[in-house]
DNA sequence: GTCTATAAGCCGATAGAC
DNA sequence: GTCTATCGGCTTATAGAC
């Protein structure tokens, strides 16, 4: 593209206001015009980006799901062993839930709003979940390793499942709740787990 | 009223409406017209029974968290200990999973579409989760009971915590994934937790 | 790339006639 | 209780001028 830079900075403007917006206001409760707005782009630099709201909320979860699992993989590189980085993909959600006034887990929330399940939206949101299981699943099968005899019949699926849920259900219940209390629950939940 | 008896017919017939599309639709997603229209009432008789959309919204949750709270309690009845209960209270998800298309947990899909953390709606939603998580303890401290000297160092209160990471992820996961798999996978974890 | 104007339709909510 | 008409404002999206 010949524009590619001018563009992608546009692109980028836009993308970081829907972000904004749809996490904390809701896909649905945002307007295209708030977003056009607050992003500073002409509304037909907008459309000559995105088609529809429906392509921009694609292209919302898609980065935000990128960019996160390169976060997560990164960031559980400062991590000793696979028990340290188990305990603390969960950690890490109670000082990002402060910083963002929490608002629950943005792949659940946009799978409330769009009930089409062959929704492009959705598929990404469950790629999501599947790609954190996929992780779980590989550090429960380290773990296994490191452990030896004690966890010589443990089901490492079984236990990146269990895993699963109580990840999943903390950060259903932080939102709900609106407090970070069900992280440290989940934490705890999860170090019997591990035991 | 004088006419309480057609007046609440009326009012019955929007709340269903209601619960139907709310649930299958979303909140936001459901316009106020649509309910007027497939409810068969008048729009002035609407106003009359509730002065705005979000006051039918608090109405939806209200009614269906106290009917459901009274359909749980008395769900429970037929099992024998507090052991079924508790497993008894998951296996129930997965009927009615399919029975209703499963769209999720309409308490955690409608706090995602209204971010008023002070709304009525969400209170009602925090409270159905917290009459759930008072049952749960109840059952816990029976099960402790029941259980002697196997579970004499146990808290239960941790346990109830536990219970509801799982119940509450399986909700959230079958939502996502549009399946009732992470209903069974938390019958597994259950059992293990309540070992 | 920017700006404004505007289309066509839906939104929640109100009013008047019966 | 019913019906229709309508309000002002919002929605997504398009078009034209610069």
């Amino acid at each position: 593209m010949v524009h590619s830079k001018t563009e992608s900075q546009a692109r980028r403007r836009i993308l970081d206001t829907a972000r904004e917006l749809f996490y904390r206001n809701g896909y649905r409760a945002t307007g295209i015009n708030e977003i056009i707005q607050k992003s500073g782009v002409a509304k037909a630099t907008f459309y000559a980006h995105f088609p529809s709201k429906e392509s921009l909320a694609y292209a919302y979860v898609e980065s935000m799901n990128r960019e996160e699992l390169r976060l997560m993989e990164e960031g559980m590189e400062k991590f000793s062993g696979p028990y340290e980085k188990l305990i603390g993909l969960i950690e890490f959600l109670i000082p990002w839930s402060r910083e963002r006034d929490y608002r629950g887990c943005a792949y659940l929330n946009i799978s409330s709003e769009i009930t089409d399940h062959a929704n492009p939206v959705r598929r990404e949101s469950k790629d999501h979940y599947l790609a954190v299981r996929r992780l779980v699943g590989r550090l429960m099968q380290e773990l296994k390793k490191a452990k030896g005899a004690s966890w010589k019949n443990r089901d490492t699926e079984q236990a990146a499942d269990d895993y699963m849920l109580i990840f999943s259900g903390a950060l259903a219940m932080a939102q709900v709740y609106h407090n970070p209390e069900p992280f440290r629950a989940a934490i705890e939940a999860a170090k019997r787990l591990l035991r």
